[in-house]
DNA sequence: CCCGAATGAGACGTAGATGTCTCATTCGGG
DNA sequence: CCCGAATGAGACATCTACGTCTCATTCGGG
């Protein structure tokens, strides 16, 4: 009987990565739940939006941890990042686009997760596996922006789920590693 | 006296970028015109939007003409083509985003200037200049979110204007080139 | 089987945005 | 200088979404 609370946060933010201006009537009936229920689980559409970002950094947060990405080649670790966040790619998609976050000012827990991935781009540039003419803080906002393409591109059937993350990986790596020999 | 319809579309564009619900009363004043003015201009917010998205497809139309992009090598047409989409970058950014263009059916202008970018990749591949293994379609994805990742990391002043181009052409071809020797 | 908790359906008042209207003001051309 | 067109300010009704409430129903545990 109880509301999978995180499934409706995963219905919603499907419906809202397609339709950012969707009515709560319209995100409960995707849920597949009333409105009633919905407002009862969450206070209004404010705390909806929130609950949504506090899962997007859960689950980055965990990709994160998963591809340990302080271990190893770094160009391998982006490449495990990217495959670790294809469960939540759609969400990640979302929210990258959702700009209303940033209004009330960053979450502070973005900017953990965001210094992590910036860590990993300046890992890689030290071991000299990245070049050093693209900054790390554009890495990582390329790094966002091809994770949201990829995403998008899969909604979109423009490219199969299965070559999603070798797609991102091969792009961003491609023009992120250094050249032994141009 | 006569209020500028261009103007009035570039500040709108600036404003939703950062805050897609915005009203049409916030939108008017950005413009610095009344509200009643404004819907003068635009019978309403769809209206907008759909003019928004007019200019848009002149403006990345007219970067396509100027960067002449059947001509020469291939990576050099894409930087040309990133270079001149510096102008329309925050306005392309604002509507990769705006899925609600694509409930009522994409645009058929854009279709048009789609496949006008991934004939440039097509060429680029039978030309040996690009990669095989990255299809041409994804390869327009990734142009679309890596020019508006640029043109968002500038607005947060992550990377600096004048930086913009450099990097994203040197990502995107970084990716995309084929490499002589690995 | 029964009871309680959770849900669904829907009514209701409210707030905010929208679209239209009027009227005063201002700007620019003739 | 004068007239007309365009604008600004604001009133107004309407509409949609929101948030809260009630009540019947259903599900699941004891």
């Amino acid at each position: 009987m109880s509301v999978d609370r995180d499934h409706v946060l995963k219905e919603a933010a499907g419906l809202l990565t397609r339709k950012a201006t969707a009515s709560m009537d319209e995100i409960a009936r995707a849920a597949g739940i009333s409105r009633a229920t919905l407002h009862r689980h969450f206070a209004g559409r404010d705390a909806l939006v929130r609950a949504l970002e506090d899962l997007g950094i859960r689950q980055f947060g965990h990709a994160l941890d998963q591809a340990r990405t302080e271990e190893g080649d770094a160009a391998d670790a982006v490449r495990r990042l990217i495959a670790e966040t294809e469960p939540a790619a759609d969400l990640l998609a979302f929210l990258f686009c959702e700009n209303q976050l940033y209004e009330a000012g960053v979450n502070e827990g973005w900017n953990r997760l965001d210094a992590r991935v910036t860590a990993l781009f300046v890992r890689g540039q030290e071991e000299g596996t990245f070049r050093l003419d693209l900054s790390p803080a554009w890495l990582t906002e390329a790094f966002y922006g091809l994770v949201g393409s990829g995403a998008w591109a899969v909604q979109e059937g423009r490219v199969a789920a299965k070559d999603r993350t070798r797609m991102v990986a091969e792009l961003l790596l491609g023009g992120a590693e250094r050249r032994t020999k141009p």
